[in-house]
RNA sequence: AGGGCUAUCGCCAAACGGUAAGGCAACGGACUCUGACUCCGUCAUUUCAAGGUUCGAAUCCUUGUAGCCCUGCCA
């Protein structure tokens, strides 16, 4: 760490403690609970989590938060092992579940009925709403606060043998029903639920609830800074009576930030599961969703998004970052190290009138001009090319650089070429562009040093690759905000369009994920999900800022 | 008399009583084997508001205002 970089509040705190010695080291986790899949904002915590850890030389857990086992499955552990591996974060070897500690959860329980810190309630689940008071109002004693420590211990062995039906009987701590926070109103920290658990099996039917078990879960594993997101501030309080009353001796401490946001963007279950319900994504790692998957899948790398968590920072103030900072961090870490190939979108065949008819050649091209490193390649080149369609026109407005009758360009790392004409259909549509090259500025310079203001991709016609190409735009119009009057989700029709393109021929052997810069018409990532027969599917990760933009029309 | 938290440029975000960093976006211009990238320049006399304390306030005090969270046997 740099003295001159300024410190987020968060590590502001930690440097506080390990100064005034509450702690001699710093040791974070990630707690999800595994009910469904990480998204973008679930990047945040664990990136910050496991920064801090490297930071300072700490450690950093994995823990599955699975204390409920109605809402719990083994398919989503998996998916967010995968997720978290996969931006970075080593765990090394730990990697925990809740459930682990559930003896050690039940002590805990049996210690605070021993002290006379918690009871067992007859009380069904409305009742203890009702004797909670309100937000106004101070709740009213539980009318079976005043068992005695024997009774409550044979009452929780009951719940524990299986005594008691779901929702019969729970355990409550005793604190204060009058309590301004409504967490501290005797709250439920051990229910019955006659449900298998996904590691337990059946051999509990009681499970601790979140506000009892998080804090023992991580004083168990020696957790110093328990970060979690704004909506726990209000349960700190009881987060510190658990660990104090359980007389952990370095009990560990609870620091809120503010969950990310982003602008425009759906992360919202019910609305990503209506979006797959309906078809109008495919599935909750559709490359237009924002979970860490379909981040992935449209060529995110975990480098973008660990600096896009990094640019954004870590407060308490809500705040939703704007999309395109996240498009930066992919611009950014692409650039320099993806080769740079070229595909035409929009083909129209461009003829060179003065190249030999049935010959061609091999053109030798740097995959990138920046990066020495990522080497050359051979493309194909003869009489015939497709070019982009808005590369040519027939009467250029001032300032256009590209093909129009009489103007000379370059065709990129090939030729410089000068247009005479074109051909059109008898709907005046384009179907050819003509030139003529000269053949001494082979490899895109001219020995007489003239300079062309224009250079334009181009593929062979005869050996491009033709591939599907996705191109993607937000979810959501965001011309008009993302929700409707009615609540429903405002979608861009055109959120999806799919093309067949023309590739160079080095682009057929790319790998899945693998990601390249289109020239000129932005980055993109080889998808194999989605492609039949194995055929890679481009999609395009973000484009260019300005690409397509003709100059503004003169006054 | 509910409680807790937050307010700094279009969007994030520093500044911790010493005279408003930085990034994204935007806008000029230069450069360029793509009009991208890069580079250079512009972009808060002012920090939600109004008072007060001070030589000096985004920072301290007072009173307001706005937003978010809390009345699960969810996490």
């Amino acid at each position: 760490m740099s003295e001159t970089e300024s410190r987020n509040f968060i590590e502001q705190m930690i440097d506080k403690d390990l100064a005034e010695g509450v702690y001699d080291t710093v040791h974070t986790r990630f707690p999800p609970e595994p009910n469904g899949y990480l998204h973008i904002g679930h990047a945040k915590s664990i990136l910050l989590n496991y920064g801090l850890a490297q930071k300072y030389g700490g450690k950093f857990n994995v823990r599955f938060d699975d204390t409920n086992p109605t809402k719990e499955k083994e398919e989503f552990v998996e998916s967010i092992k995968a997720d978290v591996a996969w931006l970075g974060a080593d765990w090394e070897d730990r990697l925990f579940f809740a459930s682990g500690y559930f003896d050690e959860m039940y002590e805990g329980a049996i210690k605070l009925i021993k002290k006379g810190k918690a009871y067992v309630s007859d009380l069904s689940a409305d009742e203890i709403r009702e004797y909670r008071g309100t937000l106004t109002e101070a709740g009213k004693e539980d009318p079976c606060a005043g068992r005695s420590v024997e009774e409550n211990l044979k009452l929780f062995q009951e719940m524990k043998e299986g005594k008691y039906a779901d929702g019969e009987k729970v355990l409550r701590a005793r604190i204060d029903m009058a309590s301004p926070n409504i967490n501290m109103r005797d709250p439920v920290i051990y229910r019955v639920a006659h449900i298998p658990h996904h590691n337990t099996g059946d051999k509990w039917c009681i499970y601790p609830m979140y506000d009892f078990a998080h804090p023992i879960e991580d004083a168990i594993e020696g957790i110093t800074h328990s970060i979690c997101t704004l909506e726990f501030e209000d349960h700190r309080p009881l987060y510190d009576w658990v660990v104090r009353e359980l007389e952990y001796p370095h009990p560990p401490r609870q620091i809120e930030f503010a969950k990310m946001y982003l602008t425009n963007v759906v992360t919202g279950k019910r609305y990503i599961k209506k979006l797959v319900e309906e078809g109008i994504v495919d599935g909750w790692d559709d490359p237009r969703l924002v979970s860490i998957a379909a981040l992935r899948r449209r060529g995110f790398t975990p480098e973008s998004i660990r600096m896009f968590v990094e640019l954004c920072g870590v407060s308490k103030a809500n705040s939703s970052a704007d999309y395109a900072m996240l498009e930066y961090c992919i611009r950014e870490d692409l650039k320099l190290k993806r080769p740079r190939m070229m595909a035409v979108l929009d083909p129209v065949k461009l003829i060179i009138d003065n190249y030999p008819e049935g010959e061609s050649e091999m053109l030798e091209a740097p995959n990138n001009l920046e990066n020495e490193a990522l080497g050359n390649r051979k493309i194909p080149f003869g009489r015939e090319l497709y070019i982009e369609r808005e590369d040519f026109m027939e009467e250029p407005p001032r300032k256009y650089f590209r093909m129009f009758p009489g103007n000379e360009v370059r065709l990129m790392n090939a030729y410089f070429v000068t247009c005479t004409g074109c051909v059109k259909d008898e709907n005046g549509v384009i179907t050819e562009v003509h030139c003529t090259y000269d053949p001494a500025s082979k490899g895109g310079n001219s020995p007489d040093g003239r300079k062309v203001k224009g250079t334009i991709h181009w593929v062979p016609a005869k050996e491009a690759v033709k591939a599907t190409v996705r191109l993607y735009e937000n979810i959501i119009d965001e011309e008009s905000g993302v929700y409707n009057e009615d609540g429903s989700l405002n979608l861009n029709p055109n959120s999806l369009t799919v093309r067949e393109a023309y590739l160079e021929p080095a682009l057929a052997d790319a790998k899945a994920y693998e990601s390249f810069q289109f020239v000129r018409n932005g980055f993109f990532c080889v998808d194999y999900k989605d492609s039949e027969e194995g055929a890679p599917v481009f999609n395009r990760i973000v484009s260019l800022k300005s690409s397509f933009v003709l100059p503004k029309k003169e006054d």
